[in-house]
DNA sequence: CGAGCTGAATGATCAGAGTCAAGAATCGAG
DNA sequence: CTCGATTCTTGACTCTGATCATTCAGCTCG
């Protein structure tokens, strides 16, 4: 990726659409491609942190590591998601890390050049306060999620909600299944169990990493009953 | 709480303490003040949002509601912390709701004064990003608390946090047990017990709202062993 | 093609925290 | 001060989901 495309790619992400040209350009030109191999580390919890990311291409897992090591996914970053805003912000080291789960290219946009495109931006300033703000809401329906649903309502509510996106009645896991299993809460054994028992009782179809799911409201109705 | 004092109180909340003497006026000058008395809601799930606020005395707070009615405390607000903006960003409904555990005063900011403060000043802009990025990260550390740590971790992070900012051995508790144990993710019991189990191994006394807490190092070492 | 990995499924067991039910203590209004 | 209502504590029991251990399937690579 040139230049150029560097800049088109810019433009289409909602971010940064509202930018001026000449500010996308400026943008684009200080931009830093990076690449990353499947299983590298972007940034570890405690690395300082000067700038923010966006994904081109690939598949990031942003992730807590308690005391002990264990690990919990918090996010899957897809394509032309931004990630990394808040903590530039704070100007304090990372709180989380990313590792890619897949070979990626993400585009790395220094500390120094958002806050002068901010300055010059008003507009800016209000989508980045809107992404921040959507960040939150996100979040805040995760610890609804982890804190209030049992672990056959969360896999469910997940199911539904990659459906609602694409409109055929597949539902294509974006990682494995132990990563999606942390990133839901759950271990990879109830991961397991719980779509062995929507199998028998929802008549979803499991193969692999794809799941087809003939009849939403079916599956819809075991969040309900226990 | 007149329009002078508006003014003064807003300039000694962080958030504010950037602006300009006259944006400061104009602020202070729109901000409405509603008083709640215990009990009262300041707004429900669902209920459109039309400014952010701040509460000047007596104690909020933020919840979720579930489908069933169950009640999950996010957040306990103190005074002059701020609330609701992120929402007013959003221009969404509100996805939890605000009810006033004490008698209250808060002061509203209607979203179009801010919108104005904000095109006027990119100082205040960027404290809004750094603040919502706090918000962000506090949430974020929440959830890491809930999913990575057992009943009593959380209990004995919530107490040795709480004795970070007093430098006495007590922690006064800013809210009924009830409402404090929703908020750390508890039953009202497991709480109970809890705190029981604490008075014996980590030498806490407990006496109504009031914790003293002789040995922080006693009471940290609590968190490790099972 | 077979050895060795990694990811996934399954079974047996266990434990942490929730639920339900019953008292005790505390608070607040009159 | 007293009654009634919350709020808190304690006990007995249950249940969800974690842990541990094993087997199985699918790949990759020499």
């Amino acid at each position: 990726m040139s230049g150029p495309s560097t800049h088109a790619f810019l433009k289409h992400i909602p971010l940064f659409s509202v930018c001026h040209e000449d500010e996308l350009s400026r943008l684009a030109e200080r931009a830093i491609e990076q690449r990353y191999e499947k299983g590298q580390m972007l940034f570890q919890r405690g690395d300082p942190c000067q700038g923010m990311y966006v994904l081109v291409y690939g598949r990031i897992k942003i992730a807590i590591v308690a005391r002990q090591g264990t690990e919990k996914v918090i996010e899957i970053i897809h394509p032309s998601q931004s990630f990394g805003e808040a903590v530039m912000f704070l100007e304090q080291p990372y709180p989380v890390m990313a590792q890619a789960v897949e070979d990626s290219l993400v585009l790395f946009i220094p500390a120094e050049t958002l806050f002068t495109a901010l300055d010059d931006d008003s507009r800016l300033a209000r989508r980045m306060l809107a992404g921040l703000s959507m960040r939150l809401r996100t979040l805040l329906k995760d610890v609804e999620t982890y804190t209030l649903e049992s672990a056959v309502e969360r896999v469910v509510g997940y199911l539904l909600n990659s459906l609602e996106d694409s409109d055929d009645n597949v539902v294509n896991l974006p990682v494995n299944k132990q990563t999606l299993a942390s990133r839901l809460n759950l271990t990879p054994e109830t991961f397991s169990r719980v779509l062995q028992k929507l199998s028998e009782q929802a008549g979803i179809v499991v193969e692999g990493r794809e799941i087809r799911v003939p009849d939403r409201n079916k599956l819809s109705e075991m969040r309900n009953l226990a």
